[in-house]
DNA sequence: GTGAAATCCGAAAGCGTTTTCGGTTGACTC
DNA sequence: GAGTCAACCGAAAACGCTTTCGGATTTCAC
């Protein structure tokens, strides 16, 4: 309805010129503390929109940052892309920034998005999730001088903004409650290494294990696919070995609950001879019979932080290597940790040291 | 690197003016076919990529579109929107468009957000999803002319553009499937009224059973929050009366993963004693045990369409009433649904006819 | 060969901000 | 009372594109 307000309009109503508007509402130093009130004030009054394309334009700002949605392939990372996007918008949202949605198709076709934003520099961040250890996307941004934040680290990201899980420690604790429960033979499915979650995971469970003085043979390490198929075969697997485990660590929750349906199928149940516990604690684990035991991490917050950090840089030129921030994840009990039984491992094998 | 090519720089090289290159990539009709063609080729060696913001801004056409994040309320909206979003990025894509996400807190928020956008005109269309029965937002943004098209359909929304799945038919498919497979007494746990499609799925689920002369207690049309518990509650419900379904239709999987717990917690196995049959088609009723059978519509396509369909109202003006499609939904079958057994219910009331 | 109609292109005026630069006050110093 | 210095504000030039308007050619019919 009708048009909107400009500036023009508040100069002509205040009778001063259009620019010491413009910085009253900018906040510039040299507008008297009395013309900044009376100018806000009017601005109030009119509803006062900023014409965000000709801000944009004439401060050559662009105050949109994109978020690069992963190329679907693993499973189920809709619930966590949803809470981390809405975290992200909110941030944004108060400082009157927008959310772009960037959705390549391919890794080339990522890379010469990257290109693009790159020369018409209509987004000002990144914010890219899914890292890999070997991961083209931080030297490509870097030489291109595209601000951006990851979530998730990778072995590029040390002079890199990140924020991520400390995915070791949470490997460490989940280990660790294990162990306090009463398991020694603890196994781990891992995920590809070449997702770099996957190592620090891996390692996490390690040392725990070695904290402990605990040994397991090297067929207790599995890796899989991230994705339920995978998760149901590695968990066959170390069903199959000679003295398999009393307790699993998952990569995911996705791998966990493929993990769940192998014991089924083996006439066990999760929880009993062998616990389990997964990883990002997911809302549907609790609706799986039993209850998945998962770690979690805080999605919308860390979506927040995102924001803020990507901000910071673009806005006030923060170096990147001084926002890296570790946050650690919590364990979800439910019902599928629980102490080892006496009736498994059916057979033991005189290498067993319970 | 460098200065990004500007078209005052093609128009320079080529000899001409800055308007006629802005027309010849404009393929505007005066410009002949040759200088278009030299503009273009030039163009493409430049690499030019028109500011944006310096277009949007000249042309007062926006080129952006909006998404409505929908309010975090019922569970695992997160792999839907993820699918449509990635669908609606996509085919914006293809055009330059823009997508932007608006995450707003609550409902009051959302309509400041869309009465904001009506002034800015920052925005050139929304998307909406998760439609209610009475959903004020229909009438608002057609007050504020506010181009959009809805994920979803509405009491409001005759004179609107939507794009919906036929959920009716739906349900009259998923029905009348059960009934093929032997079963009379269908039960169906609908979502809260006030949710436009929970009316129609209801409505496809009475109109089969009526189509057959089935006849069933009102008891069996149960009402649920969209939840695992009250999926959870409602076949509890079910189970109490006096002589229970051995089919219900479910408003949505996840009330059916409820649903499943209900059963196994009373002894049934779902698919066995009752058969259950969700909507939505989760990849997550994949993992269950039993692997939930379910009703799925096509998401990243409807995203597409939904692009398109707003594209075309946007810039060309396409009548929204114009623009009203209806997509069907395919059954996707697992392991919930099938034939009746003998023992079940265990005990039979004279009114049962079997 | 003349007039009219097409065809093609350039000049220039926006679009609504930001930001630089300079100018006008008034206060303050000695 | 002349000079200095802040403190405030306005004029005007960007920012890079679109789009209107009109001018210069050429084409065509008669």
């Amino acid at each position: 309805m009708g048009e909107p307000t400009r500036l023009k309009a508040i100069a002509e109503r205040l009778n001063l010129s259009e620019s010491t508007v413009s910085r009253a509402l900018n906040d510039y130093q040299d507008i008297s503390a009395h013309t900044k009130l009376i100018v806000r004030n009017m601005a109030k009054q009119l509803d006062y929109q900023p014409n965000i394309h000709a801000k944009r334009l004439a401060s050559g700002k662009s105050e949109t940052i994109g978020y690069v949605m992963p190329i679907q392939e693993a499973q189920v990372t809709g619930q966590f892309i949803h809470e981390l996007m809405a975290g992200i918008a909110k941030a944004l949202a108060k400082y009157g920034w927008d959310l772009c949605v960037i959705a390549p198709q391919t890794t080339e076709e990522e890379l010469t998005i990257f290109k693009k934003i790159a020369r018409t520099r209509h987004i000002s961040g990144l914010v890219i999730t899914r890292t890999f250890s070997d991961d083209p996307r931080f030297q490509l941004l870097q030489e291109l001088e595209i601000p951006f934040v990851s979530h998730g680290r990778s072995q590029e990201s040390r002079k890199t903004a990140w924020l991520d899980v400390d995915n070791e420690l949470a490997f460490f604790d989940m280990t660790n409650h294990l162990i306090e429960l009463g398991h020694k033979r603890i196994a781990h499915i891992g995920g590809p290494l070449h997702y770099n979650f996957a190592y620090q995971r891996r390692n996490g469970w390690q040392r725990a294990l070695k904290t402990h003085g605990i040994k397991v043979p090297k067929t207790y390490a599995e890796t899989a696919e991230l994705t339920f198929d995978g998760g149901c075969h590695a968990m066959q697997r170390l069903l199959e070995v000679e003295s398999p485990p009393t307790a699993v660590c998952c990569v995911s929750d996705v791998v966990a609950i493929g993990a769940m349906q192998a014991l089924r199928k083996n006439g066990l149940r999760p929880g009993r001879e062998v616990s389990l516990i997964g990883y990002d604690g997911l809302e549907l684990g609790a609706w799986l019979d039993p209850p998945l035991t998962s770690m979690r991490q805080p999605l919308q917050s860390a979506g927040e932080k995102l924001a803020q950090i990507l901000m910071k840089i673009v806005e006030r030129g923060s170096l990147p290597s001084d926002n890296q921030e570790l946050v650690r994840a919590s364990l979800v009990q439910r019902e599928t940790a629980n102490a080892p039984i006496s009736s498994w491992p059916p057979n033991r094998t005189k290498a067993d040291n319970q």
